[in-house]
RNA sequence: UCCUGAGUAGCUCAGCUGGUUAGAGCAUCUGACUGUUAAUCAGAGGGUCGGGGGUUCAAGUCCCUCCUCAGGAGCCA
């Protein structure tokens, strides 16, 4: 039988099967210290960090200059035995037989001292191999995995929506436009909905998952121009089918991470006991309740009028801002799905409620901790006539529009989908203060490079 | 886009009401040390004070202007 070489590769993960044998690593060195005859190397490989140590008694003059000689961040391979050992940092620890070195770091500029934000995002592709980054990306990996897990777990089918689209999604201005040959402007997606709602009626139950792009000139740590967002679509699926949904995908995305990320939360010094209680079911109010709630609480609507700020009651028909969310969200442990919108602050494509058509069929969920707005969703206005006046309404151009309103001429169904931020989902389970840690390359308003 | 704040050594910062040759810690380099965890100890090198203009005998410090960055708001996932 052939075995391919690399899998018989040691990794520091996997330390723990082979106390007591001779392994060879692979890595990065993360920390050095020593102590005259003594040389502490800790080592990094991708999957943990692994004390390793060399004695000169033990080892020959060449291998131990080899060790003097290292620098942070230096490419090496160790050989030598694993051993239990309490005094080192995991547990576990390497008596070095031998080093291959190759290649020596020279000034690598992050140091185990402090940094500023600026200058980590500056070097954000070495910013990736400090510890916390490492723990939240992985966090960041298991939340995708949980994601697709959820879906093709439960007969939906991935079909992905275009990059780059004619029109806009939601007819705003806040588009990237770039030359598309000779077909004149396209546009970076906003959002892949309504090409989900097309693969809906093909497949019956769809996600859609891929980056997303926003040219709004936000400024805040809840904000990327480019970020990801997963975004289901269900053919015969109704608002209540839709807030069912989102609930038991985040309680499996929270519940997979706590299974699987105990190490990365201890590194990030997470509390996890929050996240415990992530389980169904969430909250529900609708947005007038939610209004109510406010008035009777006193949480004003502020405006800002020749540069004062007046204070009024919270007024129905207003959409909450940043203030209003977290008031809301303060007495609640697990998020918090908010319904029924007043139609004129939604978008054209979300269906009114027969019961009162002031407002749509539109549901978004918050999540506690100040996680912040993490889906936001809808059941789909499935009328022709009903969409195309909604078209018409908001000046988009109908032209444009034309193949979706196919949509509700050939077999319409009822159906719904939401969209849940990834970025967002990650920010709030890892507990990382800012948004453009939870990406590995972020795209912000002042920050393209790396 | 609006409001607020910040740019001084590789990094994080101090530098008073303007006044000799601009400071510290860490990092780097040299040396000592058999248990270090951001090691410790001794020594060395390292600066166009964000750019431009102005006031003054004298500007890191005061004024104008531009640039860059951060925090918040709005918008949203």
């Amino acid at each position: 039988m052939i075995i391919s070489r690399y899998k018989t590769y040691h990794y520091i993960e996997d330390l723990k099967r082979y106390v007591g044998q001779e392994v060879t690593l692979r890595g990065w060195v993360y920390h050095l210290t020593g102590k005259g005859k003594l040389q502490f190397i800790l080592m990094r490989d991708g999957t943990g960090i692994c004390q390793c140590v060399v004695f000169k008694g033990s080892v020959s003059e060449e291998t131990f200059q080899s060790a003097k000689s290292l620098t942070q961040e230096s490419s090496l391979q160790i050989t030598g035995t694993v051993r239990e050992e309490s005094r080192a940092p995991g547990g576990f620890e390497i008596d070095v037989k031998d080093i291959k070195i190759y290649q020596i770091c020279n000034n690598y500029p992050i140091t185990p001292k402090e940094h500023g934000d600026s200058f980590l995002l500056e070097h954000r592709h070495l910013w990736l191999r400090s510890s916390q980054q490492h723990a939240i990306m992985r966090i960041r990996a298991a939340v995708v995995k949980a994601i697709r897990d959820f879906f093709d777990g439960n007969g939906f089918k991935l079909m992905d929506s275009p990059i780059l689209t004619p029109t806009a999604c939601e007819g705003t201005s806040t588009l990237f436009e770039t030359e598309y040959f000779d077909l004149g402007k396209a546009y970076l997606s906003q959002s892949g909905q309504l090409y989900a709602e097309a693969s809906a009626m093909a497949l019956g139950k769809v996600y859609t998952f891929g980056p997303t792009f926003r040219a709004e000139r936000s400024k805040t740590r809840k904000h990327l121009t480019e970020f990801w967002m997963v975004e289901p679509e269900m053919a015969f699926f109704d608002l209540n089918d839709d807030m069912d949904l989102a609930e038991d995908l985040v309680e499996y995305i929270v519940q997979y991470c706590l299974k699987t990320c105990q190490r990365e939360f201890d590194v990030l010094e997470r509390d996890t006991a929050p996240l415990e209680k992530v389980k169904r079911p969430f909250y529900r109010m609708t947005y007038t309740e939610a209004v109510e709630w406010l008035q009777k609480n006193n949480i004003p609507l502020i405006r800002k009028i020749d540069g004062k700020e007046l204070a009024e009651p919270f007024p129905w028909g207003e959409d909450f801002g940043a203030p209003q969310e977290e008031a809301i969200m303060e007495q609640f442990d697990k998020p918090c799905i908010i319904h029924r919108y007043p139609a004129e602050v939604k978008a054209f494509y979300m269906k009114r409620d027969p019961e009162n058509p002031k407002v749509v069929l539109a549901m978004d969920m918050l999540a506690p901790e100040k996680g912040g707005e993490i889906i936001g969703g809808s059941q789909r206005e499935d009328d022709y006539d009903a969409l195309y006046q909604r078209i018409i309404e908001n000046n988009l151009p109908i032209e444009a529009f034309q193949w979706y309103l196919d949509l509700r001429k050939y077999g319409s169904v009822p159906h719904s989908g939401f969209g849940l931020g990834v970025e967002r989902t990650v920010k709030w389970i890892s507990g990382a203060k800012h948004i453009r840690e939870v990406i590995p390359m972020p795209r912000m308003i002042h920050r393209i490079v790396p």
